[in-house]
DNA sequence: CTTGCCCACTCGTCTATACGAGTATGCCTG
DNA sequence: CAGGCATACTCGTATAGACGAGTGGGCAAG
């Protein structure tokens, strides 16, 4: 058996209010953050530090588990407890779907990631008409039925993304939009030729743990948070024409709006 | 010893590949996402978990640290594991800096929380001059030593947000910024009226689980992730004038950002 | 009636053990 | 040399038991 690096991990204090496996997290913990342990780098088997420690399996186990529930490291079964190394970054900017982005042919998901020296994808489509829920029936001003777009995003194979996009069917059934591949632009572009200049957005942002059909499709590690984003679009005349339903892998982006000080 | 609500958790599938902890884990977030029990609500007590299923009482736990994880429950030590209630929510609107909300006297968490019917509270000041970290010093534009304001909000007894501006010391020392309080308007109104005629804010918004410091400032419960916004604000010549770094609990924000289409 | 204690019930921590399953390595066989 | 298997290591799951500590209700003493 391999011994640990010394002088990485220290004692334990007997005498010290704090439970056992929490010492061990911290110690761990300030490890990785002092650069002991650099990202995907293999931590201690559980086994080293019972021998190191002189406790049970289970409380190291309980100390790897306080750590994965802060995103801090990752088990992979067989092999050891990692490091989770830090995805790059998508970075949103507020102003991407303005109209001057719009030109192009390309979506703007494949511009960007392309710019960023990364592989995109975009899969799962499904496209189909189905009953608006009650949140997307209020956003859109009480329609009943919506044409319902989804899509899944993949940055160099990870999953990063999820987005259903709702429009109400008298804007959307039959045109472009109800296309699987709605053409260059996008379904904003084809909004604005069917009429709908489009005004402005509004972008609801929340935080939350995943649930599990999240954890599934975004194939998230434990202690990654995702980001919930709802977007609604709004024409010259004030009405919703398109609400957008985004659930974001959380460690893999940023969020970045610009506003008036006015 | 009470008997188990009958009819809510089903029986347990032995023939399934999926683990009996997760199996339980399931059963107890269908019956809370069906409303079998309601927010704040006891969930059966461990032991009654290990009579109804017939397993050890470790793996009982390990089905609750499951959805502890995920945000849905907590535990408190001698009471139970209870549905966890979600809170209050507060709402970000992204014109919520505009000058027009910048005339009467109090700041806009005090005024935003009285419109709520929240008892709103700022504690934990602090202000005062100290060396810009990296990332806050490249913001500001290479600047050495900053002042520092400090400060955490609570909504009716509860920390929910915990804020730090940064100010070039050139801009802020000896002036009412550097006070406690910096008067009406905020230390925005004072950057104006001290000449520098703010432009626009650049916000920046991450989300990721809170480090065991973060946890203990917000007094957050397991599963809760936080919101970190890094605002940027920049007056007319633009040049950055502060820096706000602010780390929110997750479940307490909404964040409304309104965008123009052109 | 009030105070204080005891006790039952709750979750928190920790030990010790067992077996299963995924991974990697190296040896042995063909 | 190539393929396959044995093996040792990894984490995953589950059991059974012990003691500690926080909470709240009931009972007994004052």
């Amino acid at each position: 058996m391999p011994s640990l690096p010394s002088g990485v991990l220290g004692d334990l204090d007997p005498t010290s209010d704090r439970a056992v496996f929490r010492q061990i997290a911290d110690q761990l913990r300030e490890a990785i953050d002092r650069g002991r342990f650099k990202e995907g780098e293999k931590l201690p088997s559980e086994a080293e530090l019972v021998d190191h420690y002189g406790v049970s399996r289970m409380t190291v186990r309980n100390s790897f588990s306080v750590l994965q529930g802060e995103g801090l490291v990752h088990a992979e079964h067989g092999k050891g407890v990692f490091v989770r190394p830090r995805p790059p970054v998508r970075r949103l900017a507020s102003d991407r779907f303005a109209r001057r982005h719009r030109e192009q042919g390309k979506s703007a998901f494949i511009v960007e990631a392309d710019a960023a020296g990364s592989h995109p994808q975009v899969d799962s489509l499904e496209v189909k008409e189905e009953k608006a829920s009650q949140d997307v029936s209020a956003r859109l001003g009480s329609v009943r039925r919506v044409l319902a777009r989804r899509r899944r995003y993949l940055l160099d194979g990870r999953p990063v993304e999820f987005a259903t996009s709702y429009l109400p069917l008298d804007i959307a059934r039959g045109t472009a939009i109800a296309e699987p591949n709605p053409g260059p632009g996008g379904i904003y572009a084809r909004l604005e030729e069917l009429g709908h200049r489009l005004d402005h957005f509004e972008e609801e942002i929340r935080a939350r743990m995943p649930s599990p059909a999240e954890v599934k499709t975004l194939r998230l590690a434990s202690g990654v948070p995702v980001i919930h984003l709802i977007r609604t679009a709004f024409d010259a005349e004030g009405r919703a024409v398109e609400v957008c339903d985004t659930v974001m892998a959380a460690d893999a982006y940023v969020l970045s709006y610009q506003l008036p000080a006015t």
